[in-house]
DNA sequence: ATGGCAGAACATTTCTGA
């Protein structure tokens, strides 16, 4: 089974790169995030005539995230227990791997900058809440994959220039004490895990030529339980992506499933 | 320090993103 997760910064505005996307890879799960649109105007239909069901939570203008799914989802949920500002940046469901049960969760973790605002406190207390419930799910032997846009690099080797990024939200220790701790669940930063090399970002910023200079940031990630790894034949970032006419900043990461 | 680009909507300008 081959499960993609993609920042795709609109779903309508991206659709022809996301088609072309899904006939030449056929992920049977693909997790989005940024839609930028409310459901009523999300393209099921597209989607639907390529053989997936849709699950949104969708927003108007910003954030938003969706599973496309080639089989029937089960125990969808789109709330984050505790968060009160309720931006649409979370859904979960359950799927079965090697016959078990697994929470799959996509996020779409808030920015953050600028860094001491309301909205790095926004990050912060975003990524607490996330944390309580996957501690509490994963105390309670639930087997976890996690996914999304995370906005947090979690280490030098994550950015094109690390001295740069010390007080950006996506860089700050305290945030990234915060991914740490998601690992220290019981959880693998999965590329991480069968990659080692440097420059492996799914990033890049669409100003000053960071595509072409190769400037770029490893933001999205899976993170799965322990016990799942040996299930995992193949983690991969699909870099040519981002070289598309009309790309996304983010590109797409794929996980196959034995 | 600013602005580089891109998308959506309050739309020929403003906001958000990372």
């Amino acid at each position: 089974m081959k499960i993609s997760t993609w920042n795709v910064n609109s779903v309508r505005a991206r659709l022809d790169n996301i088609i072309l996307y899904i006939k030449k890879n056929s992920p049977d799960i693909i997790l989005l995030q940024e839609i930028k649109t409310q459901e009523e105007n999300f393209p099921y239909k597209t989607f639907e005539s390529l053989g997936y069901i849709s699950y949104v939570n969708g927003q108007k203008s910003y954030n938003g995230v969706a599973i496309l799914s080639k089989k029937k989802l089960s125990e969808t949920n789109a709330i984050l227990p505790g968060d009160k500002i309720k931006q649409a940046r979370f859904f979960s469901t359950k799927i079965k791997i090697d016959n078990k049960k697994v929470e799959l969760i996509n996020i779409y973790v808030p920015n953050g900058n600028p860094v001491d605002t309301e909205k790095y406190f926004y990050k912060i207390n975003w990524l607490n809440l996330l944390l309580k419930y996957l501690e509490n799910k994963i105390k309670n032997g639930n087997l976890i994959i996690i996914t999304g846009d995370f906005n947090i690099i979690p280490e030098d080797i994550d950015v094109h220039a690390p001295e740069k990024y010390l007080n950006d939200a996506l860089f700050r220790i305290e945030i990234r004490k915060k991914f740490r701790e998601m690992i220290n669940l019981g959880l693998v930063d999965l590329f991480r895990s069968f990659n080692k090399k440097e420059d492996q970002y799914t990033f890049w910023d669409y100003t000053q030529g960071s595509w072409q200079k190769n400037n770029g940031l490893r933001i999205d990630h899976m993170l799965i339980s322990n016990l799942l790894i040996n299930k995992v034949r193949k983690v991969e970032i699909i870099k040519n992506i981002r070289g598309q006419v009309k790309p996304s900043d983010h590109v797409p990461l794929e996980c196959e499933f034995n």
